[in-house]
DNA sequence: GGCTTCGGACTGAACGTTCATTCCGAGACG
DNA sequence: CGTCTCGGAATGAACGTTCAGTCCGAAGCC
């Protein structure tokens, strides 16, 4: 079936196969986004990509799979965007700023994206996924996973305080998706140098004094 | 709502009335803390609560009132276990301390509570009911709403960072709630000294350096 | 080139299931 | 024996999913 490799995906030859998928896809993460996943039905979903009812399962075999395969979109992006032009070999204090400014820039420009994975880590799947990931990563040698390094790095070094990394990463992640999501809220107005300052004001809670 | 005082509730007269009133409710912070909302089928609380499924509308009008009275009762209780020996005229950092404290002790002790006002504050409902204390708190005089205040005075006397008092709270709570998530679901254990820890990493964001 | 045939992406009405809510007979209490 | 609460079957709406048919561009034929 995807024996054919000439030129073509595995639909058409227009080129524009993936049009609706995506339409599909972007419908999904807005949805969900806004009204979690189970108060977002397929039919909505197809209303709002511009598709007939039937035609989400040409491209997803369930409801499960959509949100799975949105997922792994979203998170592509959000892992990207994060890791563009990271400073790999920059001092930790630059490393943890460019790894904050970028993460909130990325949620209050993408707010639905945003708004997609709180709902989806909060669910059973997001649960679930972090469960495995934790056990591979105790079995596996250790892998980049950027933002744990980074504790590490800084815990090792006398630079933080001496605590679980995870404590570290769910006090800064939290700060962080919380104040995104007043910020998406319309409860705070958040530039550039109010980041900068938020970013800091984390560090604090970071840093040995 | 309070205001037939005569004797008697509004049911019967054996007294044993709100009895499955509270269970119903306690089967409803369960679910809707373990499955969310919308996940939650009205026969499936019945079940939980031991009582038919008819029965529940004896008590609340529709589904959302449920969750409504359901929110009011936990958000009482939480509010009732943070302000228990409140230390009115301690000190900012003393009654900082009080409350990061209580709160996490609460949610860990707590976790359907703990959850339920996760999935409320989530919601639409919970969106909403906080833009209307917004609205109220800043048409009204100033009431007590312990935590904000506490903020306020602190930035006031130069403790705390010049920032917005919301930032300050949601960099707080964000932190307080993921660190609480994390314990509940096994992924940190946290016990009373590891809570002062993180009390005071907390306690370093919000203050001047 | 015009006409016909063909294949498969696409649709939306229809299906079986599950939900929130209603209703009514059974029983408890006075 | 009347009153009132209760449980759970009944009801209608809404859901996820399916499928019989529509549509359209490409291929075959004259």
């Amino acid at each position: 079936m995807a024996a054919n490799a000439s030129m073509s995906e595995p639909f058409s030859m227009t080129q524009t196969e993936p049009e609706k998928r995506r339409a599909i896809v972007r419908a999904t993460i807005e949805l969900v986004a806004e009204r979690g996943f189970h108060a977002t039905p397929m039919s909505m979903i197809a209303a709002r990509a511009g598709v007939g009812a039937g035609s989400i399962y040409r491209y997803f075999a369930d409801k499960e799979i959509l949100i799975h395969e949105t997922f792994a979109e979203v998170s592509a992006r959000t892992h990207e965007a994060m890791l563009d032009s990271y400073p790999r070999d920059a001092s930790i204090r630059r490393r943890y700023e460019h790894f904050f400014l970028r993460m909130s820039h990325f949620f209050i420009e993408h707010p639905s994206d945003f708004g997609f994975l709180r709902q989806y880590f909060d669910s059973p799947f997001g649960i679930a996924l972090r469960r495995d990931k934790m056990m591979e990563q105790e079995c596996r040698g250790r892998d980049d996973e950027s933002l744990s390094c980074l504790i590490e790095e800084g815990i090792a070094s006398g630079l933080f305080k001496k605590l679980p990394p995870l404590v570290h990463i769910s006090i800064i992640f939290g700060g962080l998706v919380a104040v995104a999501r007043e910020h998406i809220l319309g409860f705070v107005t958040l530039d550039t140098p109010m980041l900068q300052i938020i970013a800091d004001a984390c560090w604090d809670a970071l840093a040995r004094h």
